[in-house]
DNA sequence: TGACGACATATCCGAAAGGATAAGTGGCAT
DNA sequence: ATGCCACTTATCCTTTCGGATATGTCGTCA
């Protein structure tokens, strides 16, 4: 089996060869920049798989990516990867890639998941696709005072102000004057649409 | 590398058991049955993987794995099914499933599947986990007339009656007839339940 | 044909909602 | 201590909602 690992980061590159042939069946080439890595698909293929790593020189994100692929149509492709988020992984994924393998793998894993996507398979660690994005503290809810936050989850539950102010012992128009706050912060102009962009923002 | 088959489904079983043993590598024991497979668990173990169908048997859905996963916590199991859904999947993974399998999988990638979770990954097909959930024609929908749902996504954007009239080319009474009679059928008092409501039940 | 349901329009009325503006507390920081 | 900010309460006024009720046109189905 032929591989074709390119990443500018030396260790892992050197690791994974190690590992790789260790095996014994396993042949790999390796480049440290996209450029190194057309040239050598030029000259020898074919390779059973390719890895490009999201971050080494040429790449620009996935783009280098779609270049690779469009220049071999056939070749195993996956994507390798530091820090990427499963949206990227995704988005490999719908470009044609073979897999997404993220560096945090353990070293067994990534060997296993390296045979596995060159025996034909597409390969994303299942950790990256049933987990939720996490969601940076929100956006939203940053901008709000405590009061703001409260009175929009009563927004949200349909209540009236009257309930609302009941709910946290204040008057109605504080209430209101919270509301019309809360209107202008999320530049909506009315309670349901506030209610409707604090649940889409994944609010309560 | 040893595998046990359970599935009640003859052909299946004896054509995996082929495929696997074609190999060379492999060794395949097979049960038609939960209760099966326990027995041969027991007397001949260890199992690099047992494959375990969710509907023969003995399994009663996912109870089946979790009763078996309990009495060999250390054995990999992989569910496979002809008919189960991503939520199953997901709930198989989370009981301690080595993977799921359905059988619509090309046989090659079958076996690629089992031999990677002999090797102690996890697997689940990609499309598995990245394709949303079939909404069934949703129950609310169909108690709702045409014009009632039309009204009804008008509040999901947060329209005023008179938006909403203006959009549908009808009069602002008209709207309020339809809204009133929007809140009677879902059970709500204000048009921003009734906007939560039909959000939350996937409603456009 | 007559009953029924979906759809449309209208009027009346009280209750909320929404906008503007004013003015008070308390905490916290420069 | 002065200013800023979050929070509070209040009043005025206009618009919108929400409920009740009445009336009319369609088309369908028995």
């Amino acid at each position: 089996m032929r591989v074709l690992i390119a990443d500018d980061h030396d260790l892992l590159r050197d690791t994974l060869v190690a590992f790789l042939e260790a095996n014994g069946e396993t042949q790999t080439n390796s480049a440290a920049n996209l450029a190194d890595a057309v040239s050598i698909l030029k000259q020898e293929p074919p390779f059973d798989l390719v890895l490009l790593d999201l971050n080494m020189p040429g790449m620009n994100g996935l783009n280098g990516l779609n270049e690779t692929l469009e220049k071999f149509p056939d070749q195993r492709i996956a994507i390798i990867s530091g820090i990427a988020t499963r949206e990227v992984a995704e988005a490999a994924l719908s470009s044609g890639a073979a897999g997404f393998i993220p560096k945090t793998l353990p070293a067994k894993s990534l060997v296993n998941a390296i045979n596995f996507m060159a025996m034909g398979e597409q390969y994303v660690p299942i950790n990256f696709m049933t987990t939720e994005e996490a969601q940076p503290p929100n956006p939203l809810a940053e901008k709000l005072t405590n009061r703001e936050n409260q009175v929009l989850q009563g927004l949200t539950e349909g209540k009236s102000n009257k309930q609302i102010a009941r709910d946290l012992d204040l008057t109605e128009p504080t209430i209101k004057l919270h509301v019309k706050t809360l209107y202008r912060k999320l530049g909506v102009a009315n309670r349901t649409q506030a209610a409707i962009m604090a649940r889409e923002a994944g609010l309560f």
